[in-house]
DNA sequence: CCTTGACCTGGAGCGCACTCCAGACCCCAG
DNA sequence: CTGGGGTCTGGAGTGCGCTCCAGGTCAAGG
């Protein structure tokens, strides 16, 4: 069985070390295991439960949902249904953030077209801006 | 020529009172005219330009850059292709973005369909979950 | 053994983007 | 003309999610 140490997986799931002790220290993060001297050891298990807080996280969860999952995540099989309530939930949200995201990406584009169309302009000699 | 009282322009733009005041402070809202009593006043010139604003804030534009834009755009011309510049660099941000949080929200479905499974298995009686 | 770089803890500090507040002023419906 | 809700200013405060620090311990190569 694979293990890692602190460093390496900060490098490999991307959150920096202080912030792997911090998700440790709010409960994100439970039972690492540790060295004799009391250093963390990680497992590929870990890595997986990291890779699913980093894809909460990017996709804009706040902290402290994240702690309700990785309570709930702890306690048993009983609370799957809640999880996948919770999941679904979060689901629907990110859904409506891509439909936002989009939206202005189009709005940025109409923008940069805008000022495609004045730069080419104004190598012409041509004037001013009104307005959107 | 419309115009629009502090609150109805919050309504509009979907920002707070306070927030509008602030982005007067920091310079991302120049020149809002006043009543002789100093109360704002807006036109549909300033909602434009707050809808430009939403749309770079929306797709995670930092306000200092934002006040970078807002600076060029006050002045003039010639910093147009600055300008250009400065979206289509954010543009590519944007994309990259939407690049990312399609993939978590990929990861989120899967996540999703393996909690289906397991409440559904849970019904006819089976066992415990291991690892992703 | 010794060095030296990685790691530990608890707690303070930070950056961002607002948000709230006190105390005063404005303005319009009645 | 008055009442009351809307608005003003300057400045302090908030919440989030880390990030940094001091002062010490650990562990692996030479």
């Amino acid at each position: 069985m694979t293990v890692y140490t602190p460093a390496e997986t900060a490098r490999r799931s991307g959150f920096t070390l202080d912030t792997l002790r911090y998700y440790e220290k709010i409960g994100l993060l439970a039972d690492i295991d540790r060295t004799r001297g009391g250093q963390r050891v990680f497992t590929d298990d870990d890595l997986d439960w990291l890779s699913v807080l980093r894809c909460l996280r990017d996709t804009g969860m706040p902290i402290a949902q994240m702690c309700v999952f990785a309570e709930m995540s702890r306690a048993g099989t009983e609370t799957e249904t809640d999880r996948l309530a919770l999941l679904r939930d979060h689901a629907l949200r990110v859904q409506e953030q891509m439909r936002l995201l989009d939206q202005q990406h189009e709005h940025l584009q109409g923008k940069i077209r805008y000022y495609e169309r004045r730069v080419a302009g104004s190598a012409r000699g041509e004037t001013r801006e009104v307005g959107l």
